[in-house]
DNA sequence: TCATTATATAAACAATTGCTTATATAAACA
DNA sequence: TGTTTATATAAGCAATTGTTTATATAATGA
């Protein structure tokens, strides 16, 4: 269950085209931070930004590894769920991530 | 399918506490602006602009009766089963328009 | 036709948002 | 220890949001 004002936030957290396209990536697999500026073409600030609004609304969750800072989905949460379905409805990050691995740009940090 | 653009304006239409609870009722009932106004306890040109959003995204379908501007839900948007799925997650609004039938102000114009 | 009721729209305003630029912090490594 | 790389945070700013008050429109009925 959730309050009205709880439903509120967290779908503000998800109604913003660069928040929806991390969620949509994030489904597919956790990425860094450097990935996410790499994939969706914007400023380091401003990715870091909505990964923080993300973060606080617990809809992903976050890990550093050395220099890195992982981001991923967070399987737990309540309207994950309805998050996949959301995430179906909109064009497959899949290609991306792959070009991303193709241009060398993955961090493999293990 | 949906662009990440329109997923955007979609959910934003949504996201707010008011318009999340105006769908609740809607997901009930067909209501009319007063009937609105009263269940939420809010000034009528505030919610004629909250259903204008709503409408604008064709969540909802506009009907006028009379004197009476009703609005339902529409079945046929996109979102529809996400926001039934969203909706059953909240606090049921039944009891509340059950009291507006006992305080006598549901409006019957057929 | 005029008054009333229901609803929509407009203007004004404070609050929030998302970007940019600049700077701080944190880890790795020479 | 100093430098580089990755990330976070802060300040400034234009755009959007949601309210209020005031006014317009639309239908009804005397």
């Amino acid at each position: 269950m959730l309050t009205f004002s709880d439903a509120e936030h967290q779908l503000k957290a998800i109604s913003e085209e660069t928040r929806l396209r991390i969620v949509s990536y994030l489904t597919i697999d956790t990425l860094c931070v450097c990935e996410l500026v790499e994939l969706l073409q914007m400023s380091q600030p401003s990715i870091s930004q909505h990964l923080k609004r993300l973060k606080q609304s617990e809809i992903i969750l976050e890990e550093r590894r050395g220099k890195w800072v992982f981001y991923s989905i967070n399987k737990e949460h309540q309207l994950y769920t309805l998050l996949l379905h959301l995430v179906d409805m909109l064009p497959s990050p899949k290609e991306d991530i792959n070009s991303l691995a193709s241009g060398g740009k993955r961090i493999l940090c293990e």
